[in-house]
DNA sequence: TCATACTGGTTAAACGTTTAACCAGTATGA
DNA sequence: TCATACTGGTTAAACGTTTAACCAGTATGA
């Protein structure tokens, strides 16, 4: 009843918020006093802190973090730039990366560049505005130019880089082996018979998609198996851009009997060009993505395709930002964490199952 | 080379930022003249203005958010909360909420609940924490006790709910018509035949999924056709719910000719079934689901489903907390916004075209 | 010529914290 | 008994802005 007064009457004063000064007048005590009591210091009796806390609770109390971040020069917030959010991969690792930063007192700010150069940067203004304390970020597609990156270096923010990293930033960097990854792909389809594997490949200067090229290149010629040209084509990995690169493989006179997709939205239209041009999956033309999309388990066949571990990366990428909160020196330096990926193999490559 | 050379020795002093201060030392000026230059007073010579501005910008200077929205009051930081991000209607909605903010000058802070009410009231903590100007919430499945939210309002700052809403909390809400939704899936199911149509529905208690609940009872009643209990389901509109939900309904002894599921992937779930058990699409049972996830064009059959133009249910959302930001008394009330739906008709139940 | 208005600033205080430096009063030890 | 240490605080300044109030100097008008 009171309670319910003490709310109304709080809406029609409207906005005096309750500061640590009305906490020590109520008190009789200092506002440092106040301040040293809620950070549960010391020099502060128990008998103190009890009784701040308890008209802190009172007066429905909420520290004002604009103050305490601008006076003590920590945030408490690392910013997060992901190129898109509604990828579970994504998802995933910002999930991740927020467990394990909320255990450590930070609160995590989510941003997306939509793949836009411009917006990153835009971004990336935002959260240096924003006086974050560090930022863990995966590049947009189309992003080259460094600048702004090498600004958040100099400022002398923590900087983390995540799936889509660049190796002249010299700064911490998490991923999967993408190189390795083609590997096990390759290896996969060869053991299923496969002769002529095709590759639609991200763009060569996204260093993730150049190390999965090179990874498929170096994979064939492991395997005895020439490299063709004509099966290796680089794209934006849509999904529409998969259907325009698949039907181009199959105007091919010479046709490939699989095929290897760096993306799994780009893997999706390439099958339904497969389905809609009557090729039987895996039979005719065996298919593997990239990602583990969940769609990837959803559609029928379903696509074979590489996890990534986005929880691991997440974590890690967390750790190391927090790695750099601890040592005094935020000294940076290409410190990379690479973890290993998965195949996961599904209908859509699995010839002697179907 | 010279610029080169004195980022260099930045990352040497480290972390001394240039302040509004430097620039009006290195100009002989107050602090204050080059405050009023930078916000373009009008009380500043256009001559002041332009040296000020080369200044700040030899000296890389930033300004300090966390000074400036202590003083001013302001933080131009809005708060989103969604119950996940990797979602195509949310992504899509934090899009455009925050394309129309930031045009306004506003940034947006994303924050997930992954539908856990207790994770929501830690981010709507987190929010307040960081002094945002305003919320713009769709509520976790699991919130019920509506407390936090009422600790928003009475700290005066705007709230704005979408999709999730809650008639009682009594402030703006952005929404489509999800009664008006099931009557337009109905229709379409009567219309190509249908006459025992099932739904899986989401639980009662969010608004929402009472207000398809509704609108499918009174659609059918309409119709003329019988309310058979048998066929209204409850539940959490997962994709493996989704498949539990659709063992049940094809276990009855007078199976349904027509499924309406208010969630894709719970319709996805339903599907694989179906399919599962050679049970054919759409012309022994219709399926329709609800939110058109971009799946729902890629499997096959392609699903029917409704699409709810989350790009204009951010865009209001947005222009509604800028409402609130302009006139002087930030009156609380309840503001619906109901937008039309509209059904998109694919594969999963089309049946004369099939 | 002198009151008034305008231009282009300056001064000082404030936002709500944190923190270094200090200190009064009591307890402790030889 | 008196120097020393400990307890539990207080004082004052600072973080980097913004803004109300003020003002000196010049321009303007009758």
């Amino acid at each position: 009843m009171l309670k319910r007064l003490s709310k109304d009457i709080n809406i029609l004063i409207k906005k005096k918020k309750t500061t640590i000064k009305d906490i020590a007048s109520a008190l009789s005590i200092s506002a440092a006093a106040v301040s040293k009591a809620l950070h549960n210091d010391s020099r502060i009796s128990e008998k103190t802190k009890i009784a701040v806390r308890e008209v802190a609770k009172n007066l429905n109390y909420q520290p004002n973090h604009l103050a305490s971040a601008l006076r003590s020069g920590k945030s408490y917030l690392v910013g997060v730039i992901v190129p898109r959010t509604n990828s579970s991969f994504f998802s995933s690792v910002i999930q991740n990366i927020e467990e394990v930063l909320n255990k450590e007192g930070y609160n995590i700010i989510i941003t997306q560049s939509n793949e836009s150069y411009k917006k990153e940067c835009k971004n990336i203004d935002t959260l240096l505005f924003t006086q974050v304390d560090g930022i863990i970020a995966s590049m947009a597609n189309e992003t080259i130019n460094l600048d702004y990156y090498e600004k958040v270096k100099s400022r002398g923010i923590p900087l983390i880089l995540f799936d889509r990293g660049e190796n002249d930033l010299n700064v911490d960097y998490v991923g999967i082996d993408d190189y390795a990854s083609s590997h096990l792909i390759v290896k996969h389809l060869v053991k299923q018979g496969c002769k002529r594997i095709a590759h639609i490949g991200g763009f060569r200067h996204t260093r993730i998609f150049n190390n999965r090229i090179r990874g498929y290149k170096d994979a064939l010629k492991k395997y005895n198996l020439p490299l063709d040209e004509e099966l290796l084509i680089e794209s934006s990995l849509t999904l529409e851009d998969g259907r325009t690169k698949m039907e181009q493989l199959l105007s091919l006179k010479n046709r490939p009997d699989a095929l290897y997709v760096a993306g799994d939205y780009a893997a999706l239209g390439a099958q339904q060009v497969l389905l809609e041009n009557k090729i039987k999956i895996p039979e005719e033309i065996a298919l593997v993505g990239f990602g583990n999309e969940p769609f990837t388990a959803m559609v029928n066949p379903s696509i074979s395709s590489i996890q990534q571990h986005s929880d691991e990366i997440g974590k890690k990428a967390a750790e190391a930002f927090l790695a750099h909160t601890k040592k005094e020196n935020v000294q940076q330096s290409l410190n990379k964490i690479i973890l290993k990926a998965e195949l996961i193999v599904r209908d859509s490559s699995n010839i002697f199952f179907s």
